[in-house]
DNA sequence: TCCTCATGTAAGCATCGATTACATTTGGGG
DNA sequence: CCCCAAATGTAATCGATGCTTACATGAGGA
């Protein structure tokens, strides 16, 4: 099937498992085994995730100029889970109700955090697409931050905040989600006397708090 | 440079520039030299820390089990340095309004920690102490806590309060001021909108809405 | 079929944390 | 006053890591 070289023929495919080289994939191969290592508790090294692809050690350093872009990688492909997860429960939150929405968004935020911990940390830590990496990463960031302030803009077009002071509220509604995301990632909760089957609910009830706090009493 | 004056003047107490051992105040030497690391925004290693107590790459582990241990340790002298200031605010906060004692930590805290953030990310990363590494710095932070929790229970006592939820009034609390630490840590603001120069009055404002939210409306 | 380039390998460098055997300093007891 | 034992620091070394360079190979286009 080698004579045709100009239409598409041959999908000379070998199995996955006969080809000893990753022609490409590796790439994908190795984000993945870098999310893994974090979601296992272990140090990602480049290393490891070489081992874990099977490839030698300077293998990856072929497709990540160093350690920070792997992991700036693994980051890109966390967030993009992370945002998958919030824009669906976004859409069973009716528009209508923007404070409904933004309880429905720390919410699904703080969720996700409990629960996939060592990936929320790699994409909060800012060690690796800090300022400018990724600009796809970037975009994505400033989309859903962008929600917040629609979902503010909205509510306080119906009357419902008190304060009108918009950045104020999104910036401690942001650093209240993201302590609490942080203070579980740093083990600070047993310190403050919240155990672990607790936590999901007090997150919860902190948000509530926060949201009867900025709210208009009718 | 053996040549050794056996008559040496007998001063028990020599200058503290002339003795080649360091004598047991290594250990504080790097300590101190960990935290100027941090500072400086480099990498603590051991080895470093070493090279500026001018001392062996091996001479740290006389003094410290492992590097964590030494991280440990700084940690602890940040914390103690970190606590004398919230102590230092609290003490010009009078006793009899609980929730301007509130505002007077959380502003204490957040000043700190912004000005400190190197220091303050080696207390608050719970990597080092985080279960029961060190009796004494799991004491001094369950002092603190302890303070949060008489802050709001007489608030509470005086009716100051719309929830008598206390336990999440504190959670709540502590998350938004370790969260906007840790946004400022982490390098978010900037994709937040906010601006360097403008993160303390920031800082404030938050605490101040957050206040304000749990207060009771007189 | 052959050639080229992307992909992976092998080997090596520097740094780091950590351990071990050895040297020196110090302070207290004879 | 001296000497010795413990405390302290040194030197050499190990294994792991990030990263680079020179080389091998395999895949797909001409």
């Amino acid at each position: 099937m080698s004579a045709r070289p100009t239409s598409k023929p041959r999908a000379r495919r070998q199995t996955p498992e006969a080809r000893p080289y990753h022609h490409g994939d590796l790439r994908r191969v190795l984000i993945d085994a870098a999310l893994q290592l974090a979601a296992e508790g272990v140090e990602v090294s480049v290393r490891e995730a070489a081992r874990r692809a099977a490839v030698s050690p300077g293998a990856p350093f072929r497709h990540f100029p160093n350690r920070d872009a792997l992991m700036a990688a693994a980051a890109e492909e966390a967030q993009r889970r992370f945002r998958t997860e919030i824009e669906a429960a976004l859409g069973e939150a009716p528009a209508a109700d923007p404070l409904g929405r933004f309880r429905a968004f720390g919410i699904a935020y703080l969720r996700w955090a409990m629960r996939n911990p060592a990936h929320f940390e790699i994409i909060s830590t800012g060690r690796y697409f800090a300022h400018g990496s990724s600009p796809e990463l970037t975009r994505d960031n400033a989309e859903l931050i962008a929600l917040t302030e629609q979902m503010l803009a909205d509510a306080a077009a119906q009357g419902l905040l008190r304060s009108a002071d918009l950045k104020r509220i999104q910036i401690a509604g942001r650093a209240l989600v993201y302590g609490f995301a942080r203070m579980n990632l740093d083990g600070h909760f047993p310190r403050w006397g919240v155990e672990e089957g607790e936590i999901e609910r007090m997150a919860e009830g902190v948000i509530d708090l926060f949201i009867s706090g900025i709210a208009r009493p009718d």
